[in-house]
DNA sequence: CGGCGTGTTCAGAA
DNA sequence: CTTCTGAACACGCC
């Protein structure tokens, strides 16, 4: 589920209910989604500390806290920040659980993917975030622009992190259809500017709805029905893959051949 | 059992 | 050298 819009929102959770007041508790649930930290350093480090705002970039959720350190969290495809008024409704995916304030975040991940990670603020921080690309809601046009200048395909290069941060394969098949372009076409042939505008206007609306497909109309709802068609023209939409990511909703494979699949323009 | 996936990463092929 | 593909990671759901 996570892309840039979905950990938007768990910034806003968090930013919400969590800053300012002290960690009482860190309780570890699953040693698996933690990096290069134990479970009593951890514990050690945050309690008595305080969440200081958080910040986003692409899809890595920094939290730092009083006292020097951050704490980092990706989401990976199954992952969540959730705040729970006590123990109580606490699921099973929940894998670590700050108690802080008068309630408790969760950071859930069914398939830990990613995880978890402590570090100081500053180098090592840094270090982690480097090879991250500008942020996808921060990258100005004109460097957009240059970006796109690739002989790559489009759409894998814009789910390319390093190149621009944050946005997934839903994002990218939605920006690419509402902009009509092939998802296989060379970057470098698309119209950067048109393309700008679309990616923006793709992530307001769902970082308003603080979820990826804000709404079913979204290209993403007419492909998981059996046969999905196209809100422009209402043909039966086909799909293939490109740079291995099948389009969400896929039931079936079928080559593509038809420059009509799911991104591609239909007149 | 087999296939799939809104995440990243890596080896190896084109 | 660059670009792309497929597998791997871990887990639940068809």
């Amino acid at each position: 589920m996570p892309e840039l819009p979905d950990v938007e929102g768990f910034r806003r959770i968090m930013a919400d209910h969590a800053v300012g007041t002290r960690i009482a508790d860190v309780v570890t649930l699953d040693t698996g989604v933690l990096h290069g930290v134990s479970v009593r350093r951890l514990r050690a480090t945050l309690r008595g500390e305080r969440f200081e705002p958080p910040r986003r970039v692409g899809k890595w959720l920094i939290a730092p806290v009083t006292g020097g350190a951050v704490v980092v969290l990706h989401f990976g495809m199954t992952g969540s920040l959730d705040w729970g008024d006590g123990p109580d409704g606490r699921q099973r995916h929940d894998r670590v659980v700050f108690v802080v304030g008068d309630g408790e975040l969760r950071y859930r991940d069914q398939r830990k993917l990613q995880g978890l990670w402590l570090l100081r603020a500053g180098a090592q921080l840094e270090r982690l975030l480097d090879g991250t690309g500008p942020d996808a809601l921060e990258v100005p046009r004109s460097r957009f622009t240059e970006l796109l200048a690739a002989r790559r395909q489009v759409k894998p290069l814009l789910a390319d992190q390093s190149v621009v941060a944050g946005l997934g394969n839903l994002l990218v098949d939605e920006i690419l259809w509402r902009g009509k372009v092939n998802p296989r076409a060379p970057a470098a042939s698309v119209d950067a500017d048109a393309l700008h505008r679309q990616m923006r206007r793709v992530l307001r609306s769902a970082v308003r709805a603080g979820r990826v497909p804000p709404r079913p109309s979204w290209l993403t709802g007419r492909r998981d029905e059996p046969s999905g068609s196209c809100a422009r023209c209402g043909t039966t939409l086909s799909h293939g893959r490109v740079g291995g990511r099948a389009p969400c909703g896929a039931r079936t494979a079928s080559p593509v051949d038809d420059p009509r699949e799911s991104g591609k323009p239909v007149p």
